[in-house]
DNA sequence: AGTTAAGTGTTGCATTTGCAACTTTAACAA
DNA sequence: TTGTTAAAGTTGCAAATGCAACACTTAACT
């Protein structure tokens, strides 16, 4: 998985996040982020600890949008965290660097080599996130839960060159990532076994035929 | 909106293409691009011309991930292009620029300004598409007709600051886009003007209170 | 070990949805 | 003008889905 200063020395580091005028900040567990940042136009990365972008529905439902770990980035730009129903919450004690957006790709006087690997580590860390939202979305449209557990089933088992899936999710969290109600897949997936067309046995899954 | 080649010159732009050793091709119309390209690694630049991004259901229904208009680009990479269901085809003749993508992301002697610049609005048209995207996740995952019509009204209007909604899709397209059946959609607005919630005519959408 | 919380598995029921099959309207070319 | 096609608008109906309310199992913590 690419990180933001993959090829690039502490020291090379240090210097590149002055000339990007980049602050560091520390924040408490269970801590909102929104109140202390612009909402529109930052850059974070998560250099310790761990930070959930969650939503809350009109129900008081919280949903977990992404869970970063440490390394991860995300942005008030790209994400919805303009839309009251988002928030950014520590889970732990955090540091967090952050980065103007327009800064970073204004490219004023930033022509040194680390600056450039930097882009280059940007691109590849958005290019990941395009493909697995593109993965999501290509889930989300399909009619049915039967459809749309079976497309999820199907990425997951060509992923790993197998017929055999470990889910990374627990059945309530994947139940979330399909946006179906839970109960609502576990009859599905009954069904899908009925018809024999998979296997399950807790998180592990096998596709038959 | 972000273009690959702002504020490159043309001949910077004929230097840069070169150093990244691009290929143009041209294609006539109603061709499929997938069966001339690799299937996993390029960036194309429509230069001229008008392609789309479909995906054939097993119903054989077409339907229409993307529009691109020239100056747009696309990436083997992070769309689903791998995916049998998916393909690209030209609506015209079209000029295309294909870069290797892991080539762009080398690095390797490329140090030119107009190197920089292309990075710097390739991740500007990324986060484009990252918000686009985020956009459309979050309407898919509202469970009901009504509240991915009202999430799509309620984004449109705020993007246009006023309760008056001109629709960029018609109605069809817009059942496609929420990925809803077209006649529960029109039965659901037909019940969001009996509570008075909306008014519509056509294309135009009013938010009311 | 015992308590609590989180996750799994199931069911009945009302509602929503997709689907199929129409009619009507609008856009446009012969 | 008429014919053709795409889009808009309707409706009935069967099937799928969400919701609420359970019981049961597993994991986590003191």
């Amino acid at each position: 998985m690419a990180s933001i200063f993959n090829g690039i020395s502490v020291k090379e580091k240090n210097k590149l996040l002055k000339e990007l005028e980049a602050n560091k900040l520390f924040f408490k567990k269970n801590v909102s982020l929104l109140k202390s940042i612009s909402k529109t136009n930052l850059i974070g990365i998560l250099e310790s600890g761990s930070v959930q972008i969650i939503r809350t529905d009109y129900n008081g439902n919280i949903i977990i949008i992404s869970d970063l770990k440490e390394g991860d980035i995300f942005s008030t730009k790209f994400s919805l965290l303009d839309n009251a129903e988002y928030d950014i919450i520590t889970k732990g004690e955090s540091n967090i660097i952050f980065i103007d957006y327009d800064y970073i790709l204004s490219g004023n006087n930033k022509k040194s080599i680390y600056y450039q690997k930097f882009l280059i580590n940007f691109i590849s860390i958005m290019g990941e996130l395009i493909y697995t939202q593109n993965k999501r979305i290509n889930i989300l449209t399909r009619k049915t839960t039967r459809e749309k557990l079976l497309e999820y089933f199907y990425n997951e088992s060509s992923k790993g060159f197998s017929k055999v899936i470990n889910l990374k999710f627990n059945l309530t969290e994947l139940a979330e990532y399909l946006s179906i109600d839970r109960a609502a897949m576990m009859r599905e997936m009954k069904h899908l076994k009925e018809d024999k067309i998979i296997e399950s046995d807790g998180k592990k899954i096998r596709l038959l035929n």
